[in-house]
DNA sequence: AAGAGTCAAA
């Protein structure tokens, strides 16, 4: 490359598209070539802004330091850019001292480099040395206000946040959104919806984070609609609301909703990022069409270490354990990714499917420490799962005694599902009265484990410890998608409008599924039988994971319902549906809400 | 030439 026509190599450095490595070569080229100091100075601070935007944001500090002689005088640009820098390695050390030097240069009143400083104390989370400084600067513009409101928000402080929201003179919608995003993160949906609503102008980023808030409060239903709402206003989505909105379909296994997704950006030439990859990835195997999440995985030209896990994950969750665990050999093998803590909640999850003992013991204390990944709960859950199911239940209690870690209620309940799995009373009563200490008890199961062992007076007193607390089987919900329509129907509710349709639909699935799994779970479904003799239809599978329709379990008092999506996760040892079905803690809201259907534009030919 | 807000995997 040749660096004699200099304003498309500026371009190309500013570009956030142009790779590190083409960076680099400008960067030695520039070194090469003699340039006249006068000029020079623009070509290194863009060099800089390059190498402060890239992956790795301290290259800017090098390239400075190394390069210090070319930036002869440096400007407000320069510092503009180091700060950027700082903020993005997160390195208050070089902020100051980049602020430093530019006080001495006389730059102290740029309001650029306020604003960067600002926002370096921000992401290293000093909240008061941001919030002092922003005191003094006698001329504070919305971007000031905007950092700071988003530094409060992201630290949680979203009292702070909310007060200086109010003295914002003239609020942009990078103000509004910023405040929404803060709300949503809060768990506070219907602030996050007002302040949507009271914008003034809202623009597309506004409408992404709305329809993320949405997503990300399990309520994808409501993602959708007002995905639909957005483009009934001709807003055109771009590459964030797409990976949005596949991650809501996802979650509610909304199939052809999903597929209506992946035809519209194939036809609107959207590019395969690795952000959609992963999400076109992860809406595949979680609607358990793991052929299309495999077709999609192979043809993405670029691919991040998420891609990776969406599909490894995704293997595993569908039952597919060795076929999971050929993906890691493969992931291993790429050199440009490194497998992380989500990658081994894959794998020992794959093992722990697939009743591979040897496999998981070696991940979980070799593989894991030769990549550096730290052990996390869900990895203590995998391996206990594992081993408990397999008999191993001296050797699963022995990991959760010597965990670094108290162990949580997950893990407990994978040893108390092996002890029952194994009959072994003891342990279990052990376990039990540790997850007491916890504050929940799987009563349900202790019942069920004496049962199997005959100790039917033990199985009388815990029935009456439950009867005393109040605790009963407790309801499910479930989405179900007909026509392009996603329809909330309550089990048994023969009232509803579609309720011959969603039963033809049931059962269409469970012949498709054709396993005597899925048919089971249709059969109970379509019968709106209940727990236990959906245990006894389940046979032998109840171990493994499936994917179908069932009754789910969520909140206490919520009414019985149908399950799209449904798993076993061996994890808790419970029976689950879609993400959104987990938490309903809006039982009032909802009933509100019109929750029957959610259109959706028909899927192109 | 640049600063503030939105996206994927458990």
């Amino acid at each position: 490359m040749r660096v004699r026509c200099p304003v498309p190599i500026a371009a190309l450095l500013q570009s956030p598209s142009t790779p590190a490595r083409q960076v680099k070569q400008i960067h030695a080229q520039l070194l090469l070539h003699d340039h006249p100091p006068r000029s020079s100075l623009f070509f290194f601070n863009s060099m800089l802004l390059a190498y402060a935007s890239s992956p790795n944001p301290s290259d800017g500090f090098s390239f400075f330091a190394t390069a210090r002689a070319r930036f002869h005088r440096p400007n407000n640009f320069t510092f503009q850019f180091l700060l950027k820098a700082s903020a993005r390695a997160r390195s208050l050390a070089q902020a100051a001292q980049v602020h430093c030097s530019s006080l001495k240069l006389g730059f102290g009143s740029y309001t650029f480099l306020q604003n960067g400083l600002l926002k370096c104390y921000c992401v290293c989370g000093r909240l008061v040395d941001a919030r002092q400084l922003f005191d003094e600067v006698p001329s504070r513009d919305v971007v000031a206000f905007n950092t700071i409101i988003h530094g409060y928000a992201e630290s949680g402080d979203m009292g702070s946040a909310l007060s200086l929201f109010e003295q914002v003179p003239d609020p942009n919608p990078v103000t509004w959104t910023t405040m929404l995003v803060g709300s949503s993160a809060a768990g506070n949906v219907s602030a996050a919806r007002r302040l949507f609503d009271s914008m003034p102008e809202k623009d597309l980023v506004a409408w992404n984070a709305m329809i993320s808030a949405y997503v990300q409060n399990h309520r994808p239903l409501e993602a959708l609609h007002l995905f639909v709402e957005m483009q009934a206003r001709n807003l055109k989505p771009n590459q964030v609301t797409v990976a949005t909105v596949l991650s809501a379909c996802a979650a509610i296994g909304a199939l052809d909703a999903g597929k209506w997704i992946h035809v519209y950006l194939v036809k609107n030439k959207f590019r395969l990022d690795p952000f959609l990859g992963s999400a076109l990835v992860d809406m595949y195997c979680k609607c358990g069409i793991v052929h299309l999440a495999l077709e999609v995985f192979e043809n993405l030209r670029e691919k991040n270490s998420c891609t990776w896990n969406a599909l490894i994950n995704g293997l595993a969750m569908n039952g597919l354990a060795e076929r999971s665990l050929e993906m890691f050999e493969r992931m291993l093998l790429d050199q440009s990714v490194r497998p992380d803590e989500v990658t081994f909640v894959g794998v020992l999850l794959a093992c722990s499917h697939g009743g591979f003992v040897e496999e998981g013991r070696k991940h979980f204390y070799h593989t894991v420490k030769e990549y550096g990944v730290n052990l996390l709960p869900e990895h203590y859950a995998c391996i206990v799962d594992l081993f408990a199911r397999c008999g191993l239940l001296k050797e699963a209690e022995d990991i959760i005694r010597c965990m670094p870690i108290p162990p949580d209620i997950v893990v407990l309940r994978a040893l108390l599902g092996g002890c029952r799995l194994h009959k072994n009373v003891d342990m279990a009563e052990r376990v039990l009265s540790e997850m007491e200490a916890h504050g929940s008890g799987d009563y349900v199961l202790l019942s069920n484990l004496y049962a199997s062992v005959g100790r039917w007076e033990d199985v009388e007193k815990v029935r009456g410890i439950m009867k005393g607390m109040g605790i009963k089987k407790v309801p499910g919900c479930s989405s179900i998608e007909i026509n392009n329509t996603i329809h909330e129907f309550v089990s048994g509710d023969r009232s509803h409008p579609k309720y011959k349709e969603i039963l033809d639909k049931l059962a269409e699935l469970g012949r498709k599924m054709s396993t005597d799994g899925y048919l089971a779970e249709t059969t109970a479904a379509l019968y709106d039988i209940d727990e236990e003799e959906k245990e006894e239809a389940l046979g032998h599978h109840s171990e493994k994971l499936a994917i179908g329709f069932g009754l789910i379990s969520t909140e206490p008092g919520t009414p019985l319902r149908i399950v799209k999506n449904l798993r076993f996760c061996n994890d808790c040892h419970t029976w689950s549906g879609s993400k959104d079905q987990a938490v309903i803690p809006h039982v009032e809201k909802e009933k509100e809400r019109n929750r029957n259907s959610v259109p959706h534009q028909p899927t192109p030919a």
